[in-house]
RNA sequence: CGGGGCGUAGCGCAGCUUGGUAGCGCGCCUGCUUUGGGAGCAGGAUGUCGCAGGUUCAAAUCCUGCCGCCCCGACCA
């Protein structure tokens, strides 16, 4: 492609309203504009790297064994009302209705429209397994659209979706999957990491994400380098401690007149004592049942956690009548003891012994509690959110914590939308069963976002080869020059002739100018076609991530770069 | 949804307190010079000051309402 006749917009200063660097870059390099809060058009150059990463993704898949289709954006309500999810899944999901008043919703996910299509088409254990897949855009309405592509409203997306005769089989539709994402991220060059997570209220009974690290990613995660755990914050676990000796008290429990003093800082201030001694009573509304969960003061409840615990739909904090009304006192006096309402506790208070707890009286705290003597508890679990200095639930060594971008989420979802919409098969004994369904998505323009995010320096992106637009640019430092436009001309033909994609930098511009851009829109290598060199028969290719440079003569400069592409596009095995 | 902020030329912003002439930088157009890391000089074009009302002799500026966008928080496959 000529420069010249490129729609490629790049603009020198840093937006405003972009504060991750891949946004900045995106928008600065040319790859991205914004239409309204949360969708953004793609320009040709950040649309061709959309499109070699789906097509990186697109022969993963095909090597699975998926199939692609594509499937409406428009879907009916009927749908989304036999899953449950028309009531469940909230404001997220855009609805309309069209001219017939029929109510309808723009696909965030499309589970409903396959199960739907599956359960119509496959009769028999015969057809299965089935893993069909789609590359699409999808609408989300997101609360707060944030970092450009990264979080934003209509976002494109790979979904497949697998379809098995039963649990076992549908564990290597997962496998499969599993691998080929690794596979698509090593490929393109990131570093990335598979984790356990939770896997929420799309339901199902175990799910990996995979998070490109990078510190401004919107997720945590813990990964131990004695064992192979990892796993997203929000998951992971913490071992249950070994069980000391049982702790009898000889001291009585005390109540203590403590006005005014209601956070756990201002207690410990009050009492003299520190977060440790201190036990937290915290009252949840779980499917509007009051339930108090207990946690040492010095940790965070995990909600999801409690939840799981539970098995609960919704699981809200309580609100202060509902509080009053189980513990007769108001929010910072709660305790368990004389509490009415089951009680639950962290695995952190095994062992604890005369600590301090609200009385369940307002302006009063009760010193020396003790569990067993003083109150019961229903059970104990693993309720809190990790932290630094917590061991690996597995091995027990030291965990590290990095934070990452959620490029890819693997789910076996199980039964859930089978059962809820009837997809069934016979099996060989002519018996009926459901299929055993698993969903795996990617987020395609949130990828290459990350990609950037892991691959920029302060001139701009740089693309690894696998994603990048164009491979190579071919820069002549004065067009006005005879003999180096005819040079960068017959370079660039060469290169496109042996399908390689280049661009020719044919602007009657400063050569300063065509460096800085070459720069911004990361292509991996620049040829750089100068008087000085030429003279000699020469030019410079120059690698964009290095900065370094190859004064060759023209025919090997040819061969040179041809090779340099074709080793950038090698997947790592 | 709660809190904060912004809306003035294509982009980034000043002007608003204290009402009266719409301005700066970048970009854009023309010409000359320049040509290896975002050139110099000269000339030029560009605005319903987000929208709608109101106050006033007079509104970018003051008042009311609306719309849009951004940031923080809560929420979330």
């Amino acid at each position: 492609m000529r420069y010249s006749n490129m729609f490629l917009p790049t603009v020198r200063e840093v937006p405003s309203d972009a504060d991750v660097i891949s946004h900045q870059l995106m928008i600065r390099s040319g790859l991205i504009r914004k239409l309204t809060s949360g969708v953004y058009t793609y320009l040709p150059v950040g649309y061709r790297v959309i499109r070699k990463f789906e097509q990186i993704v697109r022969e993963e898949m095909n090597r699975a064994g998926a199939q692609e289709v594509f499937m409406p954006t428009v879907q009916p309500a009927e749908l989304w009302q036999e899953s449950g999810r028309w009531v469940h899944y909230g404001k997220e999901l855009l609805r309309f209705r069209d001219r017939h008043d029929r109510e309808c919703c723009l696909g965030p996910t499309h589970e409903e429209v396959i199960t739907d299509l599956v359960r119509n088409e496959i009769k028999t254990y015969r057809q299965l397994p089935r893993n069909l897949y789609q590359i699409q855009t999808k609408f989300r309405d997101e609360i707060r659209p944030r970092f450009g592509v990264m979080r934003c409203r209509e976002f494109g997306m790979k979904d497949a979706y697998s379809f098995d005769i039963d649990s076992e089989a549908a564990d290597l539709s997962y496998q499969k999957m599993f691998d080929a994402y690794n596979r698509i991220f090593a490929r393109c060059g990131l570093k990335f990491r598979p984790v356990e997570a939770d896997s929420g209220a799309i339901g199902g009974s175990f799910s990996h994400e995979f998070l490109v690290v990078a510190d401004t990613g919107e997720d945590g995660m813990v990964y131990c380098e004695s064992c192979s755990y990892a796993a997203n914050l929000e998951k992971a676990e913490i071992a249950r401690p070994a069980e000391p000796a049982p702790v009898a008290s000889a001291k009585a429990v005390e109540e203590v007149h403590t006005p005014d003093v209601r956070t756990i800082e201002e207690v410990c201030a009050f009492l003299n004592v520190t977060p440790r001694e201190v036990v937290k009573t915290l009252i949840y509304t779980a499917d509007g049942n009051a339930v108090a969960v207990l946690i040492r003061g010095d940790h965070e409840v995990n909600e999801i956690k409690v939840k799981n615990l539970l098995g609960c739909d919704s699981l809200e904090m309580a609100m202060e009548d509902m509080i009053v009304e189980v513990a007769n006192a108001p929010r910072g006096f709660v305790g368990a003891v004389g509490i009415r309402c089951p009680v639950y506790a962290d695995y952190s208070l095994i062992g604890m012994a005369d600590f301090v707890m609200g009385a369940n009286k307002e302006d009063h705290h009760l010193r020396n509690v003790n569990m067993g003597r003083d109150f019961s508890v229903k059970a104990f679990a693993d309720l809190r959110t990790i932290r630094d200095e917590d061991p690996c639930p597995r091995c027990g060594k030291t965990l590290h914590f990095a934070r990452g971008i959620e490029v890819g989420h693997v789910f076996k979802l199980g039964l859930k939308y089978s059962k809820a919409m009837r997809a069934v098969y016979l099996d060989r004994n002519g018996k009926e069963q459901f299929m055993v369904m698993g969903c795996y998505g990617i987020g395609i323009g949130r990828t290459v976002a990350a990609t950037i995010e892991q691959n920029n320096d302060t001139a701009g992106i740089v693309w690894p080869m696998p994603l990048a637009p164009y491979q190579v640019i071919v820069t002549p430092t004065n067009v006005n020059d005879g003999a180096l436009a005819k040079a960068a001309e017959k370079l660039y033909d060469s290169w496109i002739a042996r399908g390689i994609e280049a661009i020719l930098d044919d602007r009657d511009e400063r050569a300063g100018v065509k460096f800085m851009d070459a720069d911004l829109i990361g292509i991996p290598l620049r040829v750089t076609v100068g008087p000085k060199r030429l003279a000699e028969g020469k030019v410079e290719v120059r690698f964009r991530r290095t900065g370094e440079v190859h004064v060759l003569p023209l025919d090997e400069a040819v061969e040179f770069v041809v090779r340099a592409v074709q080793d950038g596009m090698k997947a790592p095995e």
